[in-house]
Parts: structure tokens; C-alpha cells; sequence
DNA sequence: CTCTCGATGCGCT
DNA sequence: GCGCATCGAGAGA
């Protein structure tokens, strides 16, 4: 499928210079896209989670600067991708200023580009299962440590685009999901009522 | 539908 | 060793 991507539609690196929350429920309808193998696939982000800098037991950073989580010290806007589970790759993007480790994960996306190659890559999975989890959405995509710490905002291969207006009345806010630590917080945002989600309303 | 559990690698105590 | 920001298969209701 043909792609055309406008640079005046990818977001700038000042969009995810902010507090991760508020990143995390503006990407809400954004366009993830990613090229592999000189084909595009993507789809609208649907589901995501803040993990912020301070105060928050689940985010990776939240006992100091280690190998690992050293991508979300750096400048916003790039990617932290991780594995987890020791098979599923997670992928983030690194939020506010440089030295502040916070970050957004995708965890769904509502697939729009390239879903033939996104379901080779899934294992010819059903087409509800998709892209509804993080690590399904890596799956799809291909994403692995390969891109960890590229720039979003200038990047050939991995990117993000803004997409049609949404509605806000339609984002809902819950804890977030497989955590132990910090599970008071709620950081988690996603559209009521898209079947790509990973799952439904979470207290 | 829900629940349980194994897979599987690595960072950290 | 232990514990994960998960997924999918299988059992039971």
C-alpha cells in the first residue's frame, strides 16, 4: 500500500515534551506508522499508558538510571523499547526534557495500513487480535530493540502522524494494566468503545 | 465466556 | 533466584 506522509503532519519533538499523562491522551487518534522492508503498516493508537518521573513504583526508572530504562533520561520524542517477559517487545515513547525519565506505552492500535503484512507477522491471527495488547502491537509492527532510542519525530521508518480530530468525551482514564507496584495510579487512557482495545473499562 | 498456567530472557537483589 | 508494563492455549462453566 502507498503511503504518503506530509513532515507537516509527523509530531514535532515539542509534542512529547510534556507531562506523560498529557501525552499519553493526546496520542489517543494519532497514526502510528512503520515501514519494513519498504512497506508500510500502521494504524490509529487507541490505547496507551503514562509512566511518570516521579512518584510512580511501575515505571522502570523509578529506582534510578540503570542500562535499561537509560533511553527515557534522554530527550523526548524518541523511542524506549524493552522486552518483557523475555518475548514480547514494549514500545514507548521517551516524554518531557531531557533528564526527566517518563514515557508513553502504546498498547493498542486500530489497524489501518499494511494489515496483510501485519497479520503475517502476527501468525495469521484472527483480526480482533491484532494489534489489542502492547505486545501484539510490536508483533505487528516488527518492532524490536532495533528501534530503541530512534527519533520519532525524524525517523524513515518509524513514526507518528497526527490523525482526524477525536472526541473527548470519548477518553476514559483507569489504572493501569499488569502492574503490582503503583497500581493506584490511574495512567492509563484509551477510546471508549473501540474494539481494538485491549480490554474494557478497569476500575 | 472466565480462569489458570507455561513460555522465556534479562535486570536486579 | 525472583519478578516482571504479556500472550495464547487449554480446561471448565
Amino acid at each position: 500500500m502507498k503511503v504518503m506522509i506530509d513532515a507537516h503532519d509527523i509530531l514535532s519533538q515539542d509534542f512529547y515534551a510534556r507531562q506523560p499523562d498529557t501525552v499519553a491522551r493526546a496520542l489517543l487518534g494519532m497514526i502510528l506508522l512503520r515501514c519494513v522492508e519498504g512497506e508500510w503498516r500502521g494504524g490509529r493508537i487507541v490505547e496507551t499508558e503514562a509512566y511518570f518521573s516521579e512518584g510512580d513504583a511501575a515505571n522502570h526508572a523509578a529506582n534510578g538510571r540503570t542500562k535499561r530504562n537509560a533511553p527515557m533520561y534522554g530527550p523526548p520524542g524518541h523511542a524506549y523499547v524493552y522486552l518483557c517477559y523475555g518475548m514480547h517487545w514494549m514500545f514507548n515513547t521517551v516524554t518531557e526534557e531531557e533528564g526527566t525519565p517518563s514515557a508513553v506505552l502504546i498498547r493498542a492500535i486500530e489497524p489501518h495500513i499494511g494489515t496483510a503484512a501485519m497479520r503475517r507477522d502476527r501468525n495469521g491471527c484472527v483480526e480482533g487480535e491484532l494489534s489489542n495488547g502492547p505486545g501484539k502491537v510490536c508483533a505487528a509492527l516488527r518492532i524490536t530493540n532495533e528501534q530503541n532510542c530512534v527519533p520519532l519525530f525524524d525517523n524513515e521508518n518509524l513514526t507518528i502522524m497526527r490523525g482526524d480530530a477525536l472526541d473527548s468525551a470519548l477518553i476514559r482514564c483507569t489504572p493501569r494494566i499488569g502492574i503490582r507496584k503503583g497500581e493506584e495510579i490511574r495512567g492509563r487512557y484509551y477510546i471508549e468503545g473501540n474494539p481494538w482495545v485491549s480490554r474494557g473499562p478497569v476500575t
